[in-house]
Order: C-alpha cells, then sequence, then structure tokens
DNA sequence: ATTCTTACA
DNA sequence: TGTAAGCA
C-alpha cells in the first residue's frame, strides 16, 4: 500500500475541523457516522476522528442528500460498491492462479514433446 | 474550550 | 434537523 493511500485514510480530523471543511453541522456529520456511511475513529476519550477520506465521502453524501437521495438509498450505493470491490478481487484471485495452471501445463506439454528449451544437453 | 449522548420540539 | 442539558 502506497504511502499517500495510508496518509489519505489516516483519521486525525475532529469535529470542528470537519465542520469548517464540510460547512455542515455537527448534528449531521453524527448523523451520517451513526448511519455507518462513514468510517471514523474514536480517540480513547471518545471522541470522533475523521481522514480525508472520510472528507471526501461526506461532501459526496452531502450532495446525494441535496439532489434528494435518502440516507437508506446512499447506503445502497456504497455497500454495492464494495460488492463490485469484492468481485473485481475474486476476478483478480482467479487469473492468479488460471495463469498458474496454464504455466503448469506449458511445462508439461514442452517436456512430453521434446521441445524443452535448452534441453539438448540435458538429462 | 470542545465534543459526546440523550431526549424533546 | 435544531437545540438544550449534563457529562467527560
Amino acid at each position: 500500500m502506497s504511502e499517500k493511500v495510508i496518509r489519505r485514510s489516516l483519521a486525525v480530523l475532529p469535529m470542528g475541523t470537519v465542520m469548517k471543511l464540510t460547512s455542515l453541522t455537527a448534528r449531521q456529520i453524527r448523523y451520517y457516522d451513526d448511519h455507518g456511511l462513514v468510517q471514523s475513529q474514536r480517540t480513547s476519550t471518545n471522541r470522533r476522528l475523521y481522514s480525508l477520506n472520510d472528507i471526501d465521502r461526506i461532501l459526496e453524501i452531502k450532495d446525494y442528500l441535496a439532489e434528494g437521495m435518502n440516507i437508506d438509498q446512499i447506503k445502497r450505493v456504497y455497500t454495492k460498491q464494495s460488492e463490485r470491490k469484492n468481485q473485481q478481487q475474486k476476478r483478480k484471485a482467479g487469473q492468479v492462479s488460471d495463469n498458474r495452471v496454464r504455466e503448469y501445463l506449458r511445462d508439461d506439454i514442452l517436456r512430453a514433446g521434446g521441445l524443452y528449451p535448452n534441453s539438448n544437453s540435458q538429462f
């Protein structure tokens, strides 16, 4: 994972900062939070901390709401989005093992046909 | 001073 | 959503 990605997901911003960055009230930000739409962290004293990615998501949610979507619809947007990501991950993992199989198969075929590269003096 | 939870308008 | 109370 690149440092950039890690930094953007580091939760370091307290409520007051998020309010200024999003022009939302603490009430609204907590509302998104309580519905699980943002993955904020908590300090040892129960204070919420947000990351830059959280800020982006909060602004996105704000737009969705402004366009007339309700919380449940927005939830679906993100759950379906992560479903797609999991599918892509599975496809990627499948490709890797498929390539492995092809590699073994190629070796077997070459060996069986006596066409293995640099095998003239081998064996 | 700042943020949190709960509850009521 | 806003706001107020009482706590951390």
